[in-house]
This record gives C-alpha cells, structure tokens and sequence, in this order.
DNA sequence: TCGTTATATCTGAATATAACAATATTAAGA
DNA sequence: TCTTAATATTGTTATATTCAGATATAACGA
C-alpha cells in the first residue's frame, strides 16, 4: 500500500462537506451551482472544497459551456461510500 | 449517514503513520513498543497517534499489566483498509 | 461589445494538526 | 520501598486547513 496516497485520499474525503460532495455524487453529476445551493455554503467554499477532491482524483471535472460537471473518478471512493452509508 | 462521525473516522484514518498502524493491526495485536520499533518514531508521537485512533473509535485498547494492546474496533475500518490494499 | 452567469483563484484571519522533548503516571520486580 | 520499563500527558513550535469575501476568468446571449 502506498501509505502516503491512500492517507491523502481518505484525508480528503475526511471532511464533512466533501463526505456529502462525494455521496451526492454517487449517482448524479451536478454541478458546482447546484452542489453550492444543496449545501447552502459560498461559491467559493464549495469550489475549493470541489478543487480538493480533483487535485486528489477523487472527482474529474468536464467543461460544458459556463457549467463545470463533476463526477467521481476513483471506484475505490465509491466502495468506501458504500462501506459508510450501511 | 452521520456525515460528521464518518468524516471524523475518515480524517483518523487519513495520516500515513496511523494508516500504518491500523492496517499493521489487521492481523496482530500490539503494544505501542513494538509499534514504535517497526515504525521508528518517537514513543510519544506513536502513543498520540494510537491516543486519536481510540478516540475516534477505531481502536480500543486492553491494558495488560504494563502493557498496552490495542486492536481494531470498527469492522467498517477493516473493509475500508481492504479496498486500499487491493 | 456589454452584461450576466458560472466557476476559479487569491488573500488573510482563525483554527486545527503535527512533531517531539520533557515530564508524569502506573505496574511489576528486586 | 526503590528501580525500571511501558505508556500517557503536557507544552511548545511549526505547519496545514478552513472559511469566506474580493477579485479574476470564461462562456454565452442580447
């Protein structure tokens, strides 16, 4: 195990705005607007928040147009989600 | 799911040295002497990392005379230390 | 081009975490 | 009781994280 990886993966998703992030995620794309009003927290806290779990690929980005669609990128992500949601 | 519980376990989780000694548990109990031996850190840094680890309830600790033994106590976290080790 | 919307980045203050030496505590044996 | 070994706690310093306002950038429609 590369225990350096694995432990920023697990601290990045070891915050509870990023924990609803990620699980909102688990089925539907959204974008940051949407993602910003469900969470009722600022544009640019969510961005960075959202910036966070891409930098640690956790999530992928893709551009449509003004919009930004995040999905999530790593199966292991979604495995620990569903570990937690039991 | 209790998003603050989860991500509080996730950030224990999400340090190098107490990944470490989590999965170092997987198999074996053991004291934070021998802990700190096999990971060459200070006692006191081992015994603060162990200390987060049993707040948090990922370990429990079973004294034994002088000793300490700690070992896992949430299931989830074994299946979690799972998927990062496929 | 201008205005608007969506998102990202910058910045600084507040707070949290990390490391580790020093010290305290506790248990067991001589 | 005195010593020693194992572990926990405390204090200090360095570093990282979080939040949110301000500002920048980029895409689109009028």
């Amino acid at each position: 195990m590369d225990y350096e990886k694995e432990s920023e993966l697990l601290k990045a998703l070891g915050h509870p705005i990023r924990l609803k992030m990620v699980q909102g995620l688990m089925n539907d794309e959204c974008n940051v607007n949407k993602i910003m009003d469900v969470l009722g927290i600022p544009q640019s806290t969510a961005s960075q928040h959202l910036g966070k779990l891409k930098d640690k690929g956790i999530l992928v980005a893709r551009k449509d147009g003004v919009r930004t669609c995040y999905k999530i990128a790593d199966d292991k992500v979604r495995e620990i989600i569903k570990i937690l949601e039991v």
